[in-house]
DNA sequence: GTCTATATACGGATAGAC
DNA sequence: GTCTATCCGTATATAGAC
């Protein structure tokens, strides 16, 4: 699986996100008809996004947001409430959006090794598509109530459990070899998320997402098959 | 060398670093008294980590840091000139002072492997020693000026191109196997700055600097000899 | 549904007493 | 050297016209 057929079969756009985000929060927005709300969502959206990720969420005022939006001022709070439910919206609906995914996204492999690659790959092309939450997500979640930071803590563990379980279940059947589960699905996690937190980097370099993804792929199975390349090592 | 040798090793303190500061901003700087002024920048130091890391540096009021401070907010116009000068002379001061150490801290090896392991001590030892700074920087660092931005980057890329010399000459030598060094150090560098971005998850976890560093050594290793590791797999 | 105008509050920075 | 009191700009959120 490569980028561009993970692209083809899964429904990401930002279309996508903000009717979820809707239709989880039809109650509080006053605009009733459907496609106009989508579209102005939209619109929000994708400002608050550009501009947070740009200054931050909390130095982004909402004349800011009103200019990038290109909706009025009193037009924004059709939509929002407030500036912090925007933020809890934006969270928890990218939050849903994505463990659906991930969720759907390997079930059908078997053996260990091939499930690590397609677990990573999943991770990756997911936050490539969805690059801008992603980097909004990480960014802004300390300044979240306790309540939803720990979601998102919990969020980040989820996303580990599962690589520490696929590595657990390739020790077990001896396809890996010594190593710690818990720090290698942690080191996984670390490389994954420097793609969506440093893009400069890697567009200066010119590296694409399949490329990164090989790469990263290559490193977690190497690092899982340790026991056999300390062998090699100490010889 | 494990982190109790490097702290003996290495003068990193919070007066160590304030002492930096007042010197390099001597002439900005109201009260004379060196050692009373000292005292207050540490107290001014301390207290706008501990605000910053909690809710963001922009979303901290003059307020909030003159409650955390225990100064009064006409006394800390005394010390800091204006909120965005204080961000400025916080990087500023931090940067030399690890940018100083680093430096220092691997001339000494000469085999790769060996130099290899030292770059990544010293970089996860710095980095437990000033962690709030680090996480501060981090953080903090797209609020900067567009120079200053810049030179964020800049300083992320020469620790990069440190760890990829060193694989790079290491490959020559034969040491290493077939890898891009490039993304090898890039995969590094996530890897030890995971360190100090998700200190509660290690915490948790108990795991400790010396055990993570020998762990991210290891891994580190094992990606660099990667053609050698490569035939186990295959064979 | 969307706009402009505005009430109300809060933050940065300073003046001047002690 | 440090404090309190205050000025002034700007932010959020709403009311009410269109």
């Amino acid at each position: 699986m490569n980028f561009a057929e993970f692209s083809r079969a899964v429904a990401v756009s930002r279309r996508d996100f903000c009717q979820e985000m809707l239709a989880a929060n039809r109650q509080a927005i006053k605009v009733k008809k459907e496609a106009l709300a989508v579209k102005n969502l939209e619109r929000i959206f994708d400002a608050t996004l550009r501009v947070s990720n740009q200054k931050g969420f909390q130095a982004m005022t909402m004349r800011d947001l009103s200019k990038a939006s290109g909706l009025s001022l009193g037009a924004l709070y059709d939509y929002v409430g407030n500036k912090d439910e925007l933020l809890q919206m934006i969270q928890a609906t990218g939050r849903r959006l994505t463990g659906r995914i991930l969720r759907e996204s390997f079930a059908s492999l078997a053996e260990p090794a091939g499930q690590l690659g397609a677990a990573i790959r999943a991770h990756l092309f997911l936050s490539e598509a969805m690059q801008p939450w992603f980097f909004f997500s990480y960014m802004e979640a300390r300044h979240l109530g306790e309540r939803e930071k720990e979601r998102a803590k919990e969020s980040e563990q989820v996303t580990e459990r599962l690589f520490a379980g696929i590595i657990r279940k390739g020790r077990k059947q001896g396809a890996f070899g010594e190593v710690d589960p818990g720090l290698a699905a942690a080191m996984i996690k670390a490389m994954v998320q420097d793609w969506y937190l440093k893009r400069w980097k890697y567009a200066k370099r010119r590296v694409s997402v399949d490329r990164y993804a090989a790469f990263v792929v290559d490193a977690a199975l190497r690092l899982c098959r340790a026991g056999e390349a300390e062998e090699v090592a100490a010889a």
